[in-house]
DNA sequence: TTATAATAACATCATATTGATACTATTTAA
DNA sequence: TTAAATAGTATCAATATGATGTTATTATAA
């Protein structure tokens, strides 16, 4: 039940479009450097977010990446389908005639619940919520209270 | 965020154990045909399962597996803990060090949570659940009250 | 006591996935 | 027209996964 380095680096460069959102595009070069993540690696996955429409690209000079939709609009399964491929724990779950147990088989509807759990939990966690949590991290309340004394 | 062969097979291995709770020693051979998975690899998973505790071998003629707990005290978490080597979706979850970015990590919270969630739902699915929806789906009530006819 | 049927413990192998890089083309703004 | 960007391949290395082979070891039953 792993999620990919692919999967963790794309959620990474997304909050870091969401935290620019509406500031023009974002190179590769400040992604990765923020991110700590290889320039080529990252071409790769964000390759990936720009097919899908995720993601919008402009070349050349000045270039660079920004979300095709607004960070409310773009949820974590989203981002996890994309950079994983699927979201499904086991294949059965979509294509039951990958295996010829999938009539009769108990886990089978396990996994499939597992599934419909894993994506309701996904699909109602935004980027904008995330920009949010980041936020209360970086600079929390009780930081700003201490600050004003 | 997939299992893999070796955790839906240790699942199954493992649901045809408690078919046979109390009834004695159910060698490789017997599970393997009836699961439909070699048995030499086979051989490698239970290994795995006997070396933490679920479940007790016996070598020699008439030897075998069986379940080491009753098929209620086992749950989905820990087979999936056991065939897949941990749980976690996420290596900084558990290791936090592992990653320099930790502390200030929105999306590691996210990870936590979902973690959290899985856990949670597999802890509550036991053998003796996956027996009870066995036996529903392979002899449902609507079909033995449509041979009484 | 010996043959046989089982698991244990290795080691190895093939393949797929994943993470990462290299190279060349294309685009666009200054 | 040059420089800074992405696009599109192709490739490579490392790891994980799935699967098999070989040789012990154990225990039962004839």
């Amino acid at each position: 039940m792993r999620i990919s380095t692919r999967g963790r680096y794309a959620t990474r460069a997304l909050l870091h479009l969401a935290s620019k959102y509406g500031k023009g595009p974002v190179s590769l070069k400040v992604i990765s450097i923020d991110q700590e993540i290889s320039v080529k690696y990252l071409e790769n996955i964000m390759r990936l977010l720009v097919n899908v429409g995720l993601v919008r690209s402009t070349k050349g000079k000045n270039g660079g990446f920004v979300l095709a939709k607004s960070p409310e609009d773009i949820n974590l399964s989203e981002i996890v389908t994309v950079a994983e491929g699927s979201i499904d724990p086991v294949f059965c779950v979509s294509d039951p005639s990958a295996c010829s147990r999938s009539r009769t088989c108990a886990w089978r509807d396990v996994w499939s619940e597992l599934k419909l759990r894993n994506m309701e939990f996904m699909n109602s966690i935004t980027l904008a919520d995330m920009l949010e949590r980041q936020n209360m991290k970086v600079k929390p309340k009780s930081k700003k209270i201490l600050k004003s004394h």
